[in-house]
RNA sequence: GGUCCCAUCGUCUAGCCUGGUCUAGGACAAUGCCCUUUCACGGCAUAAACACGGGUUCGAAUCCCGUUGGGACUACCA
């Protein structure tokens, strides 16, 4: 922390942060949980930030998951000062566009023999791999081509003879020091000879991020810690193009039940598009996300996006991975939705009914914002709303049986109901209210509510889960809920 | 296996840097009670953790070492 404080303070300069997720699926939590850090960290800090797709991998990438991952995060309510879709001073903000950039640095590191082809066939190393492990030993590439002759390489693609590009990896030690995990030291020569290109038109992801990110001039990178060890890697392309490393900041990994990395096989929801569409506000999502690694330094833990720019640091973000807790999301999602005014909430719901068939605009506004803020008192979640609110928009369907409280007989039940009926018929849509109505039904019920609460509920709900009776009757006009104990009534009859 | 990282309630975490105020605070979940016409919502309450072992110190959740445990990485993916 201290360190931090003291990096940030010795930090001069333009803060330019980045995300750059690649194109090869649907926008994961996780990725928008980095984002959400760097874009917190730029907001917060008065600076740049960046969206660049990282789409080296052509058999992986599409198009299709660029517009997802864009569009996600436009939901969330996350935006960039630069990016693909919107241009900036240092584009082209897709790696596919930048070829002729790496291309450039592939060839300098090569002339100035800090790279170099590698002729060896995939099968020998493979091979060799194997054969390592097979003995318990570690396997690194053993630099057959490091210092084949100009004559020899010539010879080599003449023959067409398949290469790859490998960086001379230095025999040191090299350290670095993170923002979130402080120092650490790691031995190079344990990576060996990596490779950096398939060719000098196709870069590997650790020589276009070392290139893009000096070229956009990143200052500070912040990204998950599976990346972590990338980093002396990274570093040493730095160095071999002569380049000053910009800061680094390791997220802790959002975790699954068995506390390995979150992915499809723990069975919980990864991405953001599932999420939207089961009902989650992206104020939930953002709220959620960023307690999953970071707190506040007191209590608090409801926040906005807004309130988290003023909020935010990553002196306080987490060293360790944070399991994912569906239930506290399950409780934010709850929080914001209840507290938003029901015009909003309403607007937001309204795709979900049309997926359950039922279409918000066939009724009046006032009566189903009316019918969903009764609903809502009981519930949790989206799903519930629909659910409770249904009795609103159309019909049930119930058993007769179900009308009957406890104890009770059909004879007994179709009484109450009958004098229930004479009661509620004594008011108009006008001078209908709760508390006289209820004063008449305590005539009816004495000292058993549920003999006529209970039938009452049924009749005009056909549910046994629902808001109040009164609260219905309320909602539904007096017409038609006389129609609906009427409706019960003539069951009873049956 | 190797390299690196990490370790407070079931989970997310506050506290750790700058040792005493910690009989370790909050939130989700759990349990109980209240409210109540059922289910729920809500309110109140309870239970629940410093991984272990050594140091250092008058004093350690906090500093050091070790053990154990967990994780990430280990591609001609990103």
């Amino acid at each position: 922390m201290a360190a931090y404080q003291k990096k940030l303070e010795g930090f001069s300069g333009n803060i330019r942060v980045r995300m750059a997720p690649s194109p090869t699926g649907a926008l994961h939590i996780g990725t928008a949980r980095t984002t959400l850090f760097n874009w917190l960290f730029a907001r917060s800090k008065g600076g740049t930030f960046i969206l660049r797709i990282e789409d080296t991998d052509k058999e992986r990438s599409r198009p299709e998951y660029e517009k997802n991952i864009l569009d996600g995060l436009h939901w969330l309510g996350l935006d960039w000062d630069e990016g693909p879709d919107i241009g900036g001073e240092y584009g082209p903000y897709r790696q596919s566009e930048r070829t002729q950039l790496y291309k450039e640095h592939i060839e300098k590191l090569l002339q100035d023999k800090k790279a170099y082809f590698c002729f060896c066939p995939k099968e020998t190393l493979e091979a060799q791999k194997q054969d390592a492990e097979s003995r318990g030993e570690v396997w690194r590439y053993p630099g057959t081509c490091r210092d084949l002759s100009e004559s020899e390489i010539k010879q080599n693609q003449k023959d067409k003879k398949h290469s790859v590009i490998r960086i001379k990896m230095p025999n040191k030690k090299l350290s670095f020091k993170d923002i979130i995990k402080g120092e650490s030291s790691f031995d190079l020569s344990l990576f060996g000879d990596i490779v950096i290109a398939k060719s000098t038109e196709e870069p590997l992801y650790n020589f276009a991020v070392v290139v893009d990110d000096h070229e956009m001039q990143i200052s500070h990178i912040i990204r998950g810690e599976d990346h972590y060890s990338n980093t002396p890697k990274q570093m040493v392309i730095y160095e071999a193009l002569g380049w000053q490393p910009p800061e680094f900041a390791h997220l802790p990994l959002i975790l699954g039940q068995d506390k390995s990395k979150l992915s499809k096989r723990h069975g919980t929801t990864t991405s953001i598009d599932d999420y939207k569409n089961q009902g989650y506000l992206p104020e939930a999502l953002i709220n959620f996300i960023v307690l999953l690694g970071w707190h506040a330094s007191g209590d608090r833990e409801i926040f906005t996006i807004n309130d988290l720019q003023q909020e935010f640091s990553l002196e306080r973000v987490q060293k360790t991975g944070a399991v994912f807790n569906a239930e506290k999301l399950d409780w934010l999602n709850n929080n914001f939705l209840k507290q938003k005014p029901i015009q909003e909430i309403v607007e937001f719901l309204l795709p979900f009914f049309m997926r359950e068939g039922i279409n918000l605009g066939k009724f009046e506004s006032t009566y189903v914002q009316k019918a969903i803020l009764a609903s809502m008192e009981k519930t949790k979640g989206v799903n519930e709303i629909i659910k409770m609110s249904e009795i609103f928009f159309r019909e049930t369907e119930y058993e007769k049986e179900l009308l009957i409280w406890k104890e009770s007989t059909e004879e007994i039940t179709k009484d109450k109901l009958e004098k229930s009926l004479d009661a509620l018929r004594l008011f108009d849509e006008i001078t209908f209210n709760k508390e006289s109505y209820e004063q008449k039904l305590k005539e009816i019920y004495g000292e058993d509510k549920g003999s006529v609460l209970w039938p009452l509920r049924v009749a005009l709900s056909g549910r046994k889960v629902s808001p109040g009776p009164l609260e219905i009757i309320e909602v539904k006009g007096v017409n038609s809920s006389t129609m609906c104990i009427e409706k019960a009534i003539a069951k009873l009859e049956k």
